[in-house]
DNA sequence: CAAGAACGAAAAATCGATTTATCGAATGGA
DNA sequence: TCCATTCGATAAATCGATTTTTCGTTCTTG
């Protein structure tokens, strides 16, 4: 083990050089593992690096290479499960390539994602993982456009001419949960989002849709979405309910409408999925212990980060072809909050569900 | 706005002198905000700046300080709400003082998290704001002092004797929550807890223990832990249920064990709080609209990160007074998962809550 | 045996800033 | 008028690595 005081001046390279009577290039040469070092030279800077407890200073060793050993991060939010985790996942993938990840939140702010991002610019920055608040159109994109950057787009993007794409398949997923919700005998369905996001959100609107439609062209699908935020969402699903509407089903595109379909069904007194079922795209981990547990569209967080970094390093090491816009799976999970319509009194009374017991 | 091709190298401190015809050093002076330079040069040197849209490489510009404009901010992990918005906090104080904050997850792993720890130390960072995994003896701690770096523990610490400590004040929370409870009449009373997390879970347990028998000596508290993970502590609650253990409340020292709770009750067909009353250790954003609603204990985020931030940046410029240790206060929030006793029957039947409208 | 290739390692240049030392010109006082 | 300050700015050193260039040996080979 390295005896090195606290508080002391780390040793540099130049340390390690003396210490192995050697020369700062041949230290360099022997951890950068060049062959044509004398073994008995390399032997000795292994036992000064040893004794001294050298490391390589990452910011110097940088300093020289036009691209440099980290990777950006920007998330619209850290709060999230699917944010939080594909950060993980991230950082995992850049440390096992050498590289550091810095990771920033712009706060689904536009404005404030460009300025991370020409932070990450200034910090000439390998590459970036970019998930866009809006979608691949931001100036965000626009940016790494116009100043070279190499990066990768995730999840509210469906393609760019500029850089490689990677998303969950919102589209098929979406079609999915129509044939569970058809299949299950809906004929009125209400479909709640944020229009925001505008890129990965139309796509689950049009794959659910074009689905329901295919398999029941009565099907009525009513559509309630938000420009801005929650809050008006949340007012126009009361007045939605208020006037007396009543589907049979929700259909939720985003983890945020479930929660505002979920308070809005408790303030009526309506339970899923006897009075009305309830799909969010989108899971998290409460939503298997609540009751009743809440069907849900998985998101493949892990497939996406590794593809994403995939196609990043791929960029990073200089290829050059054109750009692809990849679609990862998702899961469907049926859960109870997804039943046949009618099979319960539409309000009052019903006892709840008594799951069996062990 | 600055004209700069994309892909072109991009413009130095040299490149900037020489458009403006000083020195680098003047360069550098005039953006330092140094007085000691002509207005006119000064003048030049702006414009300069502006025409070729130069900005500093805080890479380079870092590399003469000892001690870099970086806060490396270690988590246990990023899928949770608290240490999400922990590291949105977190990143934003950084952010204000011209600092970068580089976030990693140790994965609740001690070994990964002084591995973290020692790449951190690499970088040469300012400050670390580390949430230990266990509490503030682990070797992430130790590796601290040992190197002589400057940090702050936070979350699941109680006090060091080497470094300033920022957690929320789980004694006093737990106490509150106890009048809650033993004031709705309970007197068999469930806790459930990872003792793996000695620091807080411990004090917690304390909190709510002494408050609970000062206020009904004669109550009955229960205690289920696990050492490991949060599997064996389900395992273990269902054992106790199976025994016909019958608690009228349960208290979950942190959010996972509320979870596991929530799922047992559902597994058993009880409801809160006609068969069981629960409140929980951290507050989430779906309790608000399950059925019940959740009581919780809320963290103090944004208090906890900002005392953390104030404190490094006094121990990074320089303050060598003795450690503090700082506990937040909590919030403690009433809700419909807590009443009394005996309110419901304990199994079977039971209409559920028709909340009134509107 | 001498010219040339091959080898291994040291010296020096480089990355992009900051900081210290140096230097010339203007200013001041004697 | 001359020397000592002061001022403003430049040259040079520095941070800690990497990479290129240079250089001395040894090994080939005609």
């Amino acid at each position: 083990m390295a005896q090195q005081e606290a508080r002391q001046r780390r040793p540099s390279i130049h340390d390690v050089a003396s210490h192995a009577g050697v020369s700062a290039a041949t230290v360099s040469k022997v951890l950068a593992g060049v062959t044509t070092v004398k073994p008995e030279n390399a032997q000795r800077v292994f036992d000064a690096v040893e004794r001294l407890g050298y490391r390589v200073d990452p910011l110097a060793s940088d300093m020289r290479r036009a691209k440099r050993r980290i990777i950006g991060a920007i998330m619209p939010e850290f709060e999230s499960e699917f944010f939080g985790s594909m950060v993980t996942e991230l950082e995992g993938l850049a440390e096992q390539r050498g590289y550091t990840l810095v990771a920033a939140s712009s706060r689904e702010s536009e404005a404030r994602e460009k300025e991370i991002l020409a932070r990450m610019h200034d910090w000439r920055v390998a590459g970036v993982v970019l998930a866009p608040v809006r979608n691949e159109h931001g100036p965000a994109a626009a940016f790494m456009k116009a100043h070279g950057m190499t990066g990768v787009l995730i999840d509210r993007v469906l393609s760019d001419d500029a850089f490689d794409t990677v998303s969950a398949d919102s589209f098929a997923a979406s079609a999915e949960v129509a044939r569970m919700l058809i299949g299950n005998g809906h004929s009125h369905i209400l479909v709640i989002g944020l229009a925001e996001q505008a890129a990965t959100v139309r796509a689950r609107l049009e794959g659910f849709r074009s689905q329901a439609l295919a398999l029941n062209p009565s099907v009525r699908i009513d559509v309630i979405t938000s420009e801005v935020s929650v809050a008006p969402l949340r007012s126009s699903l009361r007045d939605y309910f208020g006037r007396g509407e009543r589907p049979t089903a929700v259909y939720s595109l985003l983890l945020k409408g479930t929660l505002v379909a979920l308070s809005e069904f408790r303030r009526r007194g309506w339970h899923c999925p006897d009075d009305i079922s309830l799909v969010g795209f989108d899971d998290a981990e409460w939503m298997q212990v609540t009751w009743p547990a809440i069907a849900a569209v998985v998101q493949p967080v892990r497939q996406i980060a590794s593809e994403a970094m995939n196609l990043l390093f791929r960029r990073v090491e200089g290829d050059a072809g054109p750009p692809t816009a990849r679609l990862e799976p998702c899961q469907v999970l049926m859960r109870e909050s997804v039943g046949s319509p009618g099979s319960g009194p539409h309000s009052g009374g019903g006892d709840r569900q008594q799951p069996p017991l062990s």
